[in-house]
RNA sequence: GCUACUGUGGCUCAGUCGGUAGAGCAGCUGAUUCGUAAUCAGCAGGUCGCCGGUUCAAGUCCGGCCAGUAGCUCCA
């Protein structure tokens, strides 16, 4: 039988024949490319026993789970020219990320950058050897006293939490042994570019209270090509960081006198004060009204939302008259009280109230992070007051909000739904009942998401929306927050239809999440070239030489009181520099205009990125500039 | 907060074995009026993150601190 198993094809073993001619199909040719191969759909490894009714699918370095089981094989590499060089450091856990791998190592004395060098040539030298890489499995026992043996007191504790009665798996290549679920590529052979990344402290099962390992990143691709192609893809990235722009294009400043708390410059202002003026419209549309409560409020009231207890930390305190006071880390108290100020029949609710609210919290120094992470932001907040039957539709409502604004940017986003931390208050019920109607809304609108288990706020669990930076990072942007708590702690009613008080339930939203966040993912989105509708300067007016400056200006003016953000170009330089300097600025659009187009009233357009679009009439131009303005036109 | 790295004029960077700082851009001044991505010349600008130590001498070596970046933990 003459098999040729292609990309995709699958084999169905039927009798032995089969299974030998599928031991050939892999050992042939095609096992050259192949580095592993899926049994009735597991990935396994190639050299997996096939037996009667099972289906063979041969894996390459053009799926992804191929790349995975390469890259996870490098991780194994890494380790063991690890072990070779450093014979006393002991291994942790070593798996595959997006763009790589780690491998976790607790140091006898710690490495730095400078050692990857030796590493990476102690790697080379056992791809090189080509050693064949061999699974074998253990009872538990046994799998501990080998461990054990090795003195690899994290894996023997890894073993020790593996469920009952499997059997442990473990990876042999030469000499070095590792506790493995798989697969793995046949040989070490196979790895033909990688590269040691960056190194990090890292806590011990992600647990701040246990020891710090050294964790080794590494990336590796199927040809050296690929991952040259990743590194100039890594080094353009770095050209969108909103840190970078944001000083280049005078958005904002990070300063040392004021660690965490930004400052925006006049651009920076124009473009979150635009995002505002969209963000008041489409609430305004959606039935929102709009509160502001203060920046200090009495301990007491933080006491009785419950933040005094489970959120102090991070809080910053100021005493007023020898009375504990606290900034606020969040505005929802702020909005209770609003609430609790008025009767609230049935007929009121739901009451969409939005407040654009600048909170503090005292983050760690070491988790501050430009404007995508700071101590003082400015949240588009808003609280819904509600009857329980009115949970849903409201959740419906607001995540078809987000959606709106996030397809408005063409951001991608995927949803996190998550639940009970371990600090948090309220009864199980309350928790159980929360999650489940969050859960419910997503589902019924045929939402996608994660489970993020215990990742919730204290008071209740939340839907997460994530966006992502340049470099692939995704951060949490827009929230909804279901919350049984703080209606409970202030006493807030509502007199219902049947004349008889009840309690509203509250949620608690944000659609940017915090402006300063949001403008940070916009910058980087963007690479800084805002649509015309955000663009701090919008037309730049470039006179060719002095006598065209009086029309230049007076084109500036006009476009101004249009409602236009433009300027002239006054300077005595030459148009070429002055084009440079505009699009360097990532103006929009550019207008030059000469002797020409003084005397035809016209204007010489050039369009960010695209160069001379061709001379136009001014109105025209006008026209096509509120068009794209009006219409928040993204390209 | 933890681990690693980085810290030189507004910005980007150079500074070799320790011998008390150098460039480009930006800025200022002057000249140039020049039509689609950098006109020319001159001037000015830095107690090399901060503090301490070693040394005849420290940007350069050592220690401590501060800040930033990557990651961990935490979070909008």
């Amino acid at each position: 039988m003459n098999i040729a198993l292609k990309n995709g094809e699958s084999l169905e073993i039927q009798d032995a024949a089969d299974c030998a001619a599928a031991a050939k199909a892999i050992s042939d040719g095609l096992a050259r490319a192949a580095v592993a191969a899926k049994v009735n759909g597991e990935l396994v490894d190639l050299a997996t026993p096939l037996k009667e009714g099972d289906s063979l699918e041969i894996v390459t370095l053009k799926d992804k789970e191929g790349l995975h089981v390469y890259r996870h094989t490098c991780a194994h590499v890494l380790a063991q020219a690890i072990k070779s060089i450093y014979p006393t450091s002991k291994l942790a856990i070593g798996p595959v990320i997006d763009n790589g791998f780690y491998y976790d190592i607790d140091f006898k004395t710690p490495i730095t950058m400078e050692d990857f060098a030796k590493i990476e040539a102690e790697m080379k030298k056992i791809i090189k050897s080509n050693l064949p890489i061999e699974r074998f499995t253990l009872p538990r026992d046994e799998a501990v006293a080998l461990m054990s043996g090795f003195a690899e007191n994290y894996k023997v504790e890894l073993i020790n939490d593996l469920p009952e009665g499997e059997e442990i798996s473990f990876y042999k290549q030469g000499a070095f042994i590792d506790l493995c679920r798989g697969p793995h590529l046949p040989s070490t052979g196979k790895i033909k570019a990688f590269k040691l990344m960056s190194i990090a402290g890292a806590y011990w099962r992600g647990d701040e209270k246990k020891k710090m390992l050294t964790r080794i990143y590494g990336t590796a691709f199927a040809k050296k090509e690929e991952m040259d192609a990743y590194f100039v893809m890594l080094e353009e990235a770095k050209k969108r960081d909103h840190i970078k722009l944001g000083r280049e294009l005078k958005l904002f400043a990070l300063l040392n006198e004021g660690r965490g708390f930004p400052f925006f410059l006049p651009n920076g202002m124009v473009v979150k004060n635009l995002l505002i003026d969209y963000w008041r419209q489409i609430h305004r549309r959606d039935g929102y009204v709009e509160v502001q409560t203060p920046m200090i409020m009495t301990r007491s009231l933080w006491e009785t939302s419950g933040h005094w207890d489970h959120y102090k930390d991070n809080m910053y305190t100021t005493k007023i008259d020898g009375e504990d006071c606290a900034i606020k880390p969040m505005n929802c108290p702020g909005g209770v009280l609003v609430y609790k100020l008025f009767p609230h029949s049935y007929k009121d609710l739901p009451i969409r109230m939005g407040e654009l609210g600048l909170v503090h919290r005292h983050e760690k120094s070491g988790q501050l992070h430009g404007l995508m992470r700071v101590r003082c932001f400015t949240q588009d907040d808003a609280h819904i007051f509600m009857t329980p039957e009115q949970i849903t539709s409201e959740i419906k409502g607001v995540v078809k909000l987000i959606d709106e604004v996030y397809k408005l940017f063409g951001f991608k986003y995927h949803v996190e739904l998550s639940t009970r931390p371990e600090d948090s208050m309220g009864s199980d019920e309350d928790w159980e009942n929360a999650t489940n109607a969050l859960r419910a809304a997503l589902e019924g609108m045929g939402l996608e998401y994660e489970v993020n288990e215990g990742d919730g706020a204290f008071y209740g669990p939340k839907i997460d929306f994530h966006l992502e930076d340049s470099i692939g990072r995704t951060w949490q942007c827009g929230t909804i927050q279901l919350d049984f708590q703080l209606p409970q702690r202030f006493d807030l009613e509502y007199v219902g239809e049947d004349g008889q008080k009840h309690r509203p339930i509250m949620i608690h939203r944000v659609v940017f999440g915090s402006i300063e966040r949001f403008m940070a993912i916009l910058i980087e989105h963007f690479a800084g070239k805002f649509p015309v509708w955000l663009a701090p300067e919008q037309v730049k007016v470039l006179p060719v030489t002095d006598r065209a400056a009086e029309y230049a200006q007076a084109l500036a003016d006009e476009m101004n009181a249009a409602g236009f953000r433009a300027s002239a170009d006054l300077r005595k330089e030459k148009l070429g520099r002055k084009i440079l300097d505009a699009e360097v600025e990532k103006v929009p659009y550019k207008l030059i205009v000469g002797d020409k187009e003084m005397e035809d009233c016209t204007v010489s357009v050039r369009r960010r990125g695209e160069g001379d679009i061709g001379v136009m009439d001014k109105s025209e131009f006008l026209a096509m500039l509120r068009e794209e303005n009006d219409s928040k036109k993204i390209f």
